[in-house]
DNA sequence: TTGTATGCGTTATCAG
DNA sequence: CTGATAACGCATACAA
């Protein structure tokens, strides 16, 4: 006792019980064996404390056992919560997982997933917010037949499965929300130009808004190229230098919604008295700040999920691609009202431009 | 073109080359090779787009060629940033992450590393924030000689590595902070009482401020039983449902400090001029708050690093256990400030208690 | 129902 | 310096 006895393999368990390396095996993958030979192998293995070898199983079937999940940067909420959602697909599986971040100190390099594509090493690749500059990485994957899905990518990605949110839908509901509760003169604050996610949610929200026969102005729409917090901070910044003349304002993602609250605040911006506030995703942290944003939230976990089925599940023909959207859902915290009358007063009030090809409200 | 061939081998390349496997192998180990040959098989190879197979590499050479992390929730932002340095040290590495989550859908479940651990399926075992339920796991990682290695465990662990933050000096450094601001009535708000940093970082306040003459008053240290946003919160209800007896409140980590300020807002404290804030953990969360939250900060990417490199490179004789403390470091942000004089002129300030056995002020 | 033989793709050993 | 050949641990046609 003490000493380092190595792990016992199927021969081990084989020659113990006096059965071929064979009947092990089919006893282990559920096939046919002998009532006799069952009881007796289930309790060798369990005297020898024997299990697979991972390795060689997956060496044998000819597969890796795990999927890649690539990202910018693993610390994103957003994907965090995605992860959530794989992993919790993949704990019912037999099917770890392995993660990259792409970029790691400041600086992109997605040599590592390279390696994955090329050396096989994954049985699927999940590739989160996708950008132009991974179009190469989706190429590799491709030529390497490595099953691919793309997860809210940037831009509109050929070729490979593409899940995303129906953002149109998010913005819709943002614009119904806010046109409920009394706003009539709105801002955007779109994210990157080239995000396909930014555009539908102004779209979302400018025909949401129309709906209702209000016109989001095209001097009320904004772009801080870019989904970071600290471009949040800047735009409001210069948004809020020049005098209120909206009573709300929808930035077209929770980090950018975080840093123009942070500066709205500090600038002793009253929240949402003085002007309501709306991001886009759902992120948990939204509900510490105060007051808790208000966002149109991703299913992020359920995306998660559908993602690893989608690629282990190899659903479909090989060369079909397929395009998966799921709805978005509301989350009204505290960072919309109605706008105060006492502000409303107080400031310039925009005209609304007339109704244009507005139908009628349906008030 | 277009047929689905199928990925060469080592044999491939060896009979392109008209040589033995046994010298494509060594070439590709970087061992003895014939400069003619070597020439001639690096074409080859390139011209075949050839790769060694991971797994069979990993079957032959007896190992797995991952580690695993484990982890209560890797929703965690704490445990975003100690992934991010295990990342950063793993991209070094032929060795990749797999990630494993206990808490799946509010019931923990620590199956899946079970199976790692019994399959060997890794080469090593990372366990984040473990707490008393995660001692089997640790026993079961010794018992099958998988190396294992505890980062920030909530308690003491016997026989495994272990790294942790030196909280007292964390606490010591948030004292100094204080009193140099000038404040002299401190409360300290603890974590899950079986938390050793909670316990540390306490003593690390409570020391430093008698160094400056100063006593942490019993019925200024209370405790919100965990680490949660939640449990801030309902402590801070609790804690400013009486008059304010201090000018400054250390909470036993960020996330418990993050509720305390939530609610702190809503009430209409006004910090730091009313009420010093202080966390610990050095969240980038908490910069993203008004006002942006002074903490003492864990070096959480170093010590993922160092994590890896302790599991990997197999530091030291088997049996000996090693415990590595990190120096923890103040972020002094904007929810701390001198006293103000106007409110503690309102407030019943209460006296301080006899400097006992503190050493006179260095000041 | 069970056993035999072979393959999976590498690495390592040991002659040549 | 190079080439057979035996592991590595398991799965699976195929034969018995």
């Amino acid at each position: 006792m003490g000493g380092v006895r190595k792990k016992p393999t199927i021969a081990t368990v084989a020659a113990r019980a006096g059965v071929a390396v064979s009947t092990v095996s089919r006893y282990l993958n559920g096939r046919y064996v002998s009532r006799a030979v069952r009881a007796r192998l289930s309790e060798i293995i369990e005297e020898l404390g024997y299990s697979r070898s991972w390795t060689a199983r997956n060496l044998s079937l000819g597969r890796r056992g795990s999927i890649g999940v690539a990202i910018d940067s693993s610390e994103d909420p957003w994907f965090v919560q995605l992860l959530k959602g794989i992993e919790e697909d993949l704990s019912t599986r037999d099917t770890s997982l392995m993660l990259c971040s792409t970029v790691v100190r400041k600086t992109y390099d997605p040599k590592i997933v390279y390696q994955w594509i090329q050396d096989h090493r994954v049985d699927g690749l999940i590739v989160a917010r996708a950008q132009r500059r991974e179009r190469p990485l989706f190429r590799a994957a491709l030529k390497a037949q490595v099953p691919v899905i793309a997860v809210a990518p940037f831009e509109i990605i050929a070729g490979v499965n593409v899940l995303r949110s129906n953002n149109v839908g998010g913005g819709a509901m943002i614009a119904d929300h806010l046109v409920n509760l009394g706003h009539r003169s709105i801002a955007f604050a779109g994210g990157p130009s080239h995000s396909i996610d930014s555009k539908h949610r102004l779209r979302g929200l400018r025909e949401g808004l129309a709906r209702r026969g209000i016109t989001l102005a095209p001097k009320h729409i904004f772009s801080c190229e870019s989904f970071e917090f600290d471009a949040g901070t800047v735009f409001a910044e210069q948004f809020l230098s020049r005098p209120l003349d909206v009573t709300a304002i929808v930035l077209a993602n929770d980090a950018l919604a975080f840093g123009f609250m942070r500066f709205a605040l500090r600038r002793g911006i009253k929240m949402p008295e003085e002007l309501s506030i709306v991001g886009f995703d759902g992120l948990v942290e939204g509900a510490f700040l105060y007051p808790a944003l208000t966002t149109a939230a991703q299913p992020m976990q359920e995306m998660g999920r559908v993602a690893c089925q989608r690629l282990l599940e190899s659903h479909g023909v090989p060369g079909h691609v397929e395009r998966i959207e799921f709805p978005m859902h509301l989350i009204v915290r505290e960072s919309t009202a109605r706008p105060s009358a006492e502000f409303a007063k107080v400031r310039p009030l925009t005209l609304v431009g007339s109704p244009t090809a507005g139908p009628m409200d349906d008030a």
